[in-house]
DNA sequence: GCGACAG
DNA sequence: ATCTTGTCGC
């Protein structure tokens, strides 16, 4: 016999939507985590190479946002990119980093969207309901829905509607740059995900758990991808 | 049928 | 995501 593994790769899509479908269950949408109770947030992120994918998560406090510990996982690629998969694709090597923290965080940022998702429940939603934990979605890019831009100041949002429902906002974290697109993961709502997204930011435009994880998962892949 | 399409 | 030079702007 063998562990359960946290995560299931499917073999075809239509395996992928079902089970897309089943975890969707389990997802709440619900505020659980009051943010006064919020002392450690992490982010995580992956890049690529040829056949690998390189996870990177790093866990900082908050809200002051001080480096606390990082991991990164390398594992081969084993399923395709198909915009409203993407779980599959990188969520193994995610949660392999992120399981090898030293301690868990009260909420974890994603690169990728949550319910802003065409079956609600993007790359976010699925890794929150696999780890139980609070989660975040942050997109450069809308999948599904559309939003008006938000104006330009520190702040400033406008929802993201998709067939009449609010499935994320569009958060202009810094005046001056590209709003970003926030959605909710799991175990958390709409208004707090965007709070804590501005409160993680720090002025920047992407939270900075979310940062570091990027620079990390890039500098591990040209450490081992060549070099 | 024709686009659109996270990372 | 990744492949890539220069270049406009603060």
């Amino acid at each position: 016999m063998k562990a359960d593994p946290l995560m299931e790769i499917p073999e075809s899509r239509e395996e992928a939507i079902a089970l897309q479908q089943l975890l969707r269950q389990r997802c709440i949408w619900e505020r659980v985590i009051d943010t006064n109770d919020i002392a450690l947030v992490a982010g995580a992120d992956a890049a690529y190479s040829e056949s690998l994918v390189y996870a990177a998560a790093v866990l900082v406090s908050f809200p002051s946002m001080e480096p606390v510990a990082h991991r990164v996982a390398i594992e081969p690629l084993a399923f395709p990119y198909e915009p409203g998969m993407l779980a599959f694709r990188e969520g193994p090597a995610l949660l392999s980093a992120l399981i090898r923290l030293p301690m868990r965080p009260q909420v974890i940022f994603f690169n990728g969207h949550g319910r802003a998702h065409p079956r609600r429940f993007g790359l976010a939603a699925h890794m929150g309901v696999l780890l139980h934990t609070p989660s975040v979605g942050i997109a450069e890019r809308t999948l599904i829905g559309r939003a008006e831009p938000p104006a330009d100041a520190d702040g400033a949002t406008s929802p993201l509607i998709d067939g009449g429902e609010v499935v994320g906002m569009a958060v202009r974290t810094r005046s001056g740059s590209r709003p970003v697109i926030v959605s909710q993961g799991y175990m958390i709502d709409l208004a707090q995900a965007v709070e804590l997204t501005i409160a993680s930011a720090h002025g920047e435009r992407i939270p900075l758990p979310l940062r570091q994880a990027d620079r990390l998962a890039g500098a591990a892949r040209r450490e081992h991808g060549f070099a």
